[in-house]
RNA sequence: GCCAAGGUGGCGGAGCGGCUACGCAAAUGCCUGCAGAGCAUUACCACUCCGGUUCGAAUCCGGACCUUGGCUCCA
């Protein structure tokens, strides 16, 4: 398969470096506040590439840190009044959450900074001895000057990396050195004891200790967002090719795109500032990630009420046609239809559509082009059904494609687990049997030719929220509309 | 200023050298008591601008313009 390197910026033939295995890691949230929907695009596209390297056969493990240990979150506990480590496991407790209800669940393990301290130290450690960074009263600091290839991911010189605009620690060397290792005391439980005395570690360090320690010094996959790139990957590339000595520390450099609200930057400024939990109370999880996916990974994305609701029309049109799938099928299952085999011989098959799924997700994990697959075999089901030219066969197989692009993706295409909650006649409960009550009196005015208390009944129905839609023969369906 | 990502039909959004996706919305027809859903067809076919390469460019090259972001807080 093909993935687009941010280090070549073209796509390149994806191996593993060992065998079968695939280390992936990604840069996780600091946990200081509620993560936001910018935070979801990026980790739900991630989930994706867990999904479909293991779905062709790779055993992938997908690494995370949490920042548990950082300014901002010292700053907000001593504003809140409460410690640090509360409020950064309260927050990471909340982003687990928030993970789960958009089912990013392929995370195999979550490191947390403060628990690699040792790790940490045991790098900057080589990094001193090997002449790479330096120790000052303030803190160590990685000397950039003495590291050829800073700036190789972000595509700039180190000249252009010496203007700045907040004025450097007047202790470093150089203005562009970051650091390892801060010299401060902000309270027990963000101070450890270290060689260069008492202190936290820096931003960048935690990462390359993370993944030193479970993948070593070289692996295959990094992923985050583009407002990563520099310094943050650019640092953690100085760091860990200077402590190996080896190249590359990565092997594909995969950075996401924005997400935008109406056009900008999300930020708390401008008040367009929603967060994962916010956005849930509005939207189903597969609405999102359908939204999600129906772009490009490395495009800019914008974020809307109107782009929401159209994703999830969209994805009402699968689902409606893995209804009529399972409907087909039921149907068949009491009556055998000797004509829709006969009249599918003439027809190809299904798998046409299972190869230009993957072919897309192959390329560069090109979802919009898979998500395209998909609808060409739902429209091609549908006509089928409709022509009464499918085999019992094909409509098992259709179900299936369907099932297995929505693993993929993460994305129930089944009716059973849908957002919507769409409830088929057969409810145990009191309201579940009222409704079928009324459908049994509307159908018998229905067959009286009562028109007009029929669609009263519809219609008053349809105010509660329980939209009727009749069949051919009789009976018919209702679903229950959840939100508004 | 430097670096990066973009500018595609009413909207969202692929394609990245030649037949132009896919979805949403719309129109007409079939089906239906009506509606919905489904299906078929349609809208006469859009690619920021200006040059160039080419038999042929949204797609390659050069140059402009615009948008968003990064430049040591950032998914």
């Amino acid at each position: 398969m093909l993935i687009n390197s941010t280090m070549s910026g073209k796509k390149e033939l994806f191996l593993p470096i060992h065998d079968n295995r695939v280390n992936l890691f990604v840069c996780g949230p600091t946990v200081y506040d509620n993560s936001h929907i910018g935070h979801a695009r990026t980790y739900i596209f991630f989930d994706v590439v867990a999904r479909y390297l293991k779905h062709i056969g790779f055993s992938v493990f997908y690494l995370q840190n949490i920042t548990d240990v950082d300014d901002k979150i010292i700053d907000r506990a001593a504003l809140q009044g409460i410690s640090p480590r509360l409020l950064a496991r309260t927050f990471e407790e909340k982003y687990r959450e928030d993970m789960q209800a958009l089912g990013v669940t392929n995370i195999n393990y979550y490191a947390r900074a403060s628990e690699h301290i040792a790790e940490i130290i045991s790098q900057i450690g080589r990094l001193i001895e090997k002449g790479f960074a330096y120790e000052t009263q303030t803190g160590v600091y990685f000397d950039e000057s003495r590291f050829g290839d800073f700036g190789k991911l972000s595509h700039q010189s180190l000249e252009d990396l010496e203007k700045h605009r907040i004025e450097p620690d007047p202790t470093k060397r150089n203005p562009g050195d970051f650091s390892l290792w801060k010299k401060r005391q902000d309270g027990p439980e963000v101070t450890w004891d270290s060689p260069w005395g008492k202190g936290r570690p820096g931003w960048h360090i935690e990462d390359t200790a993370i993944t030193e320690n479970y993948f070593g010094a070289q692996y295959d996959i990094h992923g985050g967002a583009m407002d990563l790139i520099f310094p943050h990957h650019e640092a953690e590339i100085a760091q860990m090719e200077a402590t190996s000595g080896k190249k590359p520390l990565v092997r594909f450099w995969m950075h996401t795109g924005f997400l935008n609200v109406n056009g900008e930057k999300m930020s708390k400024s401008l008040g367009n500032f929603t967060t994962i939990r916010d956005m849930l109370q509005k939207f189903d999880a597969d609405s999102f990630r359908f939204f999600v996916l129906s772009s490009h990974y490395r495009s800019p994305i914008d974020f809307s009420e109107s782009a929401l609701d159209q994703s999830r029309k969209s994805l009402e049109r699968i689902r409606q046609a893995a209804k009529a799938i399972e409907e087909e099928l039921e149907r068949r299952r009491t009556s055998a239809d000797e004509a829709s085999q006969e009249n599918e011989n003439a027809r190809a098959g299904l798998s046409e559509f299972r190869t230009k799924f993957l072919d897309a997700m192959d390329n560069d994990f090109n979802t919009p082009y898979a998500l395209k697959a998909v609808f060409e075999l739902v429209r091609e089901v549908n006509r089928r059904i409709n022509e009464r030219s499918i085999s019992k066969e094909s409509l098992i197989e259709a179900g299936q494609l369907l099932d297995d692009f929505g693993r993929i993706l993460g994305i129930s295409f089944s009716v059973a687990q849908a957002g919507q909650s769409v409830s088929s006649g057969n409810n145990e409960d009191k309201t579940g049997n009222l409704i079928e009550l009324l459908i049994d009196v509307r159908q018998k005015l229905r067959e009286k030719k009562d028109w007009a208390l029929a669609d009263e009944i519809r219609n008053r129905l349809s105010e509660q929220g329980i939209v009727l839609e009749d069949a051919k023969a009789g009976g018919g369906r209702y679903s229950i509309k959840l939100s508004e």
